[in-house]
DNA sequence: ACTATCACG
DNA sequence: ACGTACGTGATAGTC
């Protein structure tokens, strides 16, 4: 086998990893994200490419560039991060623990040292790969040359392959063209001016009649194009000089040389300890193994589409393996209509199992396809069987299979997914290949990066062999990460909130899915109608007004009409131009009548696009919304909705409670809705243990009215309607992780008031006081902050060099206990509320969460128990140093019951 | 894909 | 001097 050389422009990849991975610090403080990312792309590399040399090219410090005199061309480049240069000397001296060769060499640019090597890497018979995400490098693409362009695509990185006809394909030039595209276009990134006036299209097609930009100007009289004739006869040097910038030397003598470069043993012992020192553990893993390519993922796959091979598989099964799945589903979307009629069957089409990957931890694993041979209902039924011998089932977002496995429960099974946020809540992801990365130091490569945007039905026909192994190798990461995820639960004592709260929150939310809200579909639209009637009205008078007619919706256009044409004074600006938000309208309200008009036009266009029209695109047979209840996506605990929002309807403004109307319990219900006094307040007073506080509480007043009083030294029945509105203010800021410019912002006053509202609230509860700020001490030594029953957040903000983020990091530590700790009472009482309700025999049902809300559809007959029960459960779900108080409404719809 | 805006707790 | 209140999701416009 010939001999392959990787050439790795180290600058360019560490620059990627360190804006493509998330702030990571090991325990000395050591900022280590830039080392990971470029750590798991040179793996992928080596397991992918299999180079038997490699060289990582670095530019030096200090570079001197080649051109001292056109210096400033080249020189201006920012300066990088600290927390990125702090990187680059750890990541230098690991990859030369790993035995590999770096490079770099004063006065010499990484590319140049690319380029050299690669030429010197051909001629003696070498393959080469080069690896940059600078285009520049496509000039060096040959036939023994192939470049890999990394591309960050949703939150993966992946390597586009160019060899020639890639590049002309891309860039419609040869690879050895490049360098005279950028000499004609130039490239504002690398600094490269080009020769104005003259873009891609235009340095292609001259391209394309000369070849060269040499050709390009001794020919300038016959160029057709008068714009580019003009300016390249103006500024023929900047043509000349921006392709010898863009010009990568090949002719280096440099002191290495390509065979100097094999690849060792990058899995040695002293690789080993340096990466211990940086806690990279998935990366530990890999050490037991060497690389990907000789570790089988599987010790047995099995693939089959008989219901007697599940059957011999699950039997051979003992009690001590786990069981994992992972069913593959019939995507939405594929529902077949007609006419916007659904088809008969059109459900069961839609909803259906194409297959489930089976697993157990010891690294076997099958594959069982659903056709002829094999019903869903065997799989169900023999799933049954070993979950009914009192077996655990894991898998990954179990709500989701639930209509298919509806025999789950909290006891008998254990999301893999939920497991994943539990234990970092700030990741993004909690699918198995992205647990597989983080916990496990295995893959199974990333499905975007196998199958592309491709349906799972696509993938399953087009790719069949890949599609087995990477659902197989979901159900494997499963039965795997839950070993990993029972010990480590424990270990961080979050076992207890997994347990008890958030497994069995996942059949809450799946029935309160489910049951939907109904809504008056006829009254939505006549709703939707009569905003559109008075925007219609608005528009006119806005145009009218404006003396032209324009996009009032785009807040470039309307940024002009009010602060040129009219010449409004601006207040705040924006990055890209003038704001128009609310907050600065408000002020020019009495400047000119137009203003009013916008904002007037801007809440009922907000209302009849988001919701009005929104809606009812949401709106099911039967009449009823079905949401979304997302429970892995806040860093705080809290749920979110979506497809539809159900958390965001209006109700501060009385024009959009309007629609809190149309939200009806069905025939022979009522709505009954409780919602929280104060809970995060109340949580507050309880975590910090402030007696003051406590007190306040216990007195069951309104308690911004008792703040405003004890704070401002007032007695209580004469505070000012001003004083309880700062009060209250304070309040929300304590609980927000105060700070002066905020609490400035928000009541309009000078950063100094509101400075020593802030000093005479925590001397009023110096509890308050030491309690926060041992929050952010506590983020600061540990990296994270716990609610009371011991959800985690992860705070890297903390530790950044940048006050900003830092800033950001000491709010987070304040707020986020507080709000999580609200978040996990509130989960807790739906789940006792919900119990009760099933336990009870009744046919009430909880529908809707609004974080401090609860919505109950109630059978008629059923309203003083499910009253009586709704408060209890909430007021006791949780013991607290002062009352827990809940409110319990009535009525004939969301709107009446609230 | 990103930004501005605005709906909620 | 910097330039932030905490947590979300949907829409429209712009690039």
């Amino acid at each position: 086998m010939a001999d392959k050389l990787m050439l790795i422009d180290g600058n360019s990849i560490i620059n990627r990893a360190f804006y493509g991975v998330p702030d990571l610090t090991n325990r000395d403080g050591q900022h280590t994200n830039a080392i990971y990312g470029f750590l798991n792309i040179l793996y992928k590399l080596i397991d992918d490419e299999k180079p038997t040399h490699i060289l990582i090219a670095f530019d030096e410090k200090a570079p001197t560039f080649r051109h001292e005199k056109y210096a400033e061309y080249k020189g201006n480049r920012k300066g990088m991060p600290d927390e990125l240069a702090e990187q680059m000397p750890v990541l230098k001296e690991l990859l030369q623990k790993m035995q590999l060769k770096i490079y770099s060499e004063a006065g010499v640019e990484a590319d140049d040292i690319i380029g050299t090597l690669s030429k010197e890497g051909v001629t003696s018979g070498m393959s080469v790969t080069v690896v940059s995400g600078d285009r520049d490098l496509l000039q060096l693409v040959n036939d023994d040359v192939t470049v890999l362009h990394p591309r960050t695509k949703s939150g993966k990185t992946e390597m586009i392959v160019y060899d020639k006809a890639a590049v002309i394909r891309d860039f419609m030039v040869t690879p050895s063209q490049i360098r005279d595209l950028k000499g004609l276009m130039g490239d504002s990134s690398d600094n490269i001016p080009g020769v104005p006036g003259i873009g891609e299209k235009t340095a292609v097609k001259l391209l394309d009649v000369y070849g060269t930009v040499e050709e390009v100007l001794k020919h300038a009289d016959e160029i057709e194009n008068k714009r580019a004739k003009n300016n390249i006869q103006a500024h023929p040097e900047l043509a000349v000089l921006s392709k010898d910038l863009a010009t990568i030397r090949c002719d280096l003598k440099l002191k290495i040389k390509p065979n100097q470069c094999m690849v060792g043993d990058i899995w040695n012992h002293d690789a080993f300890s340096e990466i211990e020192k940086l806690e990279f553990k998935s990366i530990l893993k890999r050490f037991e193994h060497g690389t990907d390519d000789n570790n089988e993922l599987f010790k047995e796959l099995v693939v089959s589409d008989s219901v007697y091979d599940l059957k011999s598989f699950l039997d051979s099964f003992t009690d001590k393996d786990v069981l994992a799945i992972r069913p593959v589903m019939k995507e939405k979307g594929m529902t077949v209509s007609e006419g916007g009629q659904m088809m008969l069957f059109s459900e069961d089409e839609s909803q259906g199992m194409v297959g489930i990957a089976i697993a157990t931890s010891e690294d076997r694993a099958g594959f069982f396809m659903i056709g002829d041979k094999l019903g869903e209902a065997d799989v169900i039924g023999l799933i049954s069987d070993w979950v009914g011998a009192g077996h655990i089932l894991i898998g990954n977002d179990i709500k989701s299979y639930l209509d298919i496995f509806p025999y789950l429960d909290h006891k008998n099974s254990f999301d893999t997914n939920i497991a994943a946020y539990v234990v970092r809540p700030i990741d993004k992801s909690f699918a198995e290949e992205d647990i597989a990365m983080a916990y496990l130091g295995i893959s199974i490569g990333s499905y975007e990066g196998i199958f592309g945007k491709k349906s799972y039905m696509d993938a399953l026909k087009d790719d069949r062999d890949d599609f087995v192994r990477y659902m197989a190798g979901c159900a494997l990461v499963n039965a795997k990460a839950y070993l990993f995820f029972k010990d480590e639960l424990k270990r961080i004592k979050s076992d207890k909130l997994f347990y008890e709260i958030e497994m069995p929150l996942i059949f809450v939310l799946h029935s309160m899915e489910q049951y939907g809200i109904l809504i008056e579909r006829d009254e939505l639209k006549a709703y939707g109608d009569r905003l559109g009637e008075r925007i219609l009205e608005l528009e006119k008078d806005i145009y009218e007004n404006a003396g032209e007619e324009f996009n009032i919706n785009s807040p470039k256009q309307l940024g002009v009409i009010l602060f040129e044409k009219k010449r409004l004074p601006y207040g705040k600006k924006t990055k890209t131009g003038y704001s128009t938000s609310a907050e600065v309208l408000e002020k020019l309200r009495l400047e000119d009548p137009i203003v009013d008009m916008i904002l007037e036009y801007r809440q009922l266009t907000k209302l009849k696009s988001t919701y009005a029209d929104g809606l009812a695109a949401f709106i099911d047979d039967d009449g009823r919304i079905r949401t979304t209840f997302n429970q892995n996506i806040t860093a705080t605990g809290r749920l979110s909705s979506s497809d539809p929002n159900l958390q965001n309807i209006p109700v501060r403004a009385e024009l959009g409670r309007e629609i809190r109307n149309i939200f009806v319990p069905e025939d022979g219900y009522v709505f009954l809705d409780a919602d929280y006094s104060q809970i995060e307040l109340r949580v507050l007073a309880h975590m910090s243990g402030d007696e003051r506080l406590i007190d306040a509480y216990k007195q069951d007043a309104d308690i911004h009215r008792i703040t405003a009083s004890q704070v401002f030294g007032t007695p209580f029945d004469e505070v000012t309607d001003a004083q309880r509105r700062n009060a209250k203010a304070v309040n929300f800021g304590i609980v927000y992780g105060i700070s002066g410019f905020g609490l400035s912002k928000d009541l309009d006053i000078t950063q100094k008031q509101a400075k020593k509202y802030i000093e005479d609230y925590f001397s009023t509860y110096p509890g308050v006081h030491s309690f926060i700020e041992s929050l952010v001490e506590e983020g600061k030594k540990k990296g994270y902050v716990t609610s009371m029953f011991g959800r985690r957040r992860q705070i890297p903000e903390l530790k950044s060099g940048n006050f900003m983020q830092r800033q950001f990091g000491e709010r987070v530590a304040m707020n986020s206990p507080i709000q999580g700790t609200a978040a996990d009472i509130i989960k807790i009482a739906m789940i006792r509320v919900s119990d009760r309700l099933k336990k009870e025999g009744l046919r009430s049902r909880l529908i809707l969460q609004i974080h401090d809300e609860l919505l109950v559809e109630t059978a008629v007959e059923e309203i003083d128990r499910v009253k009586k029960l709704l408060n209890e459960e909430m007021v006791n779900a949780c013991k607290l140093k002062v009352p827990l108080i809940a409110d319990v409404g009535q009525g004939m719809s969301w709107g009446e019951a609230h």
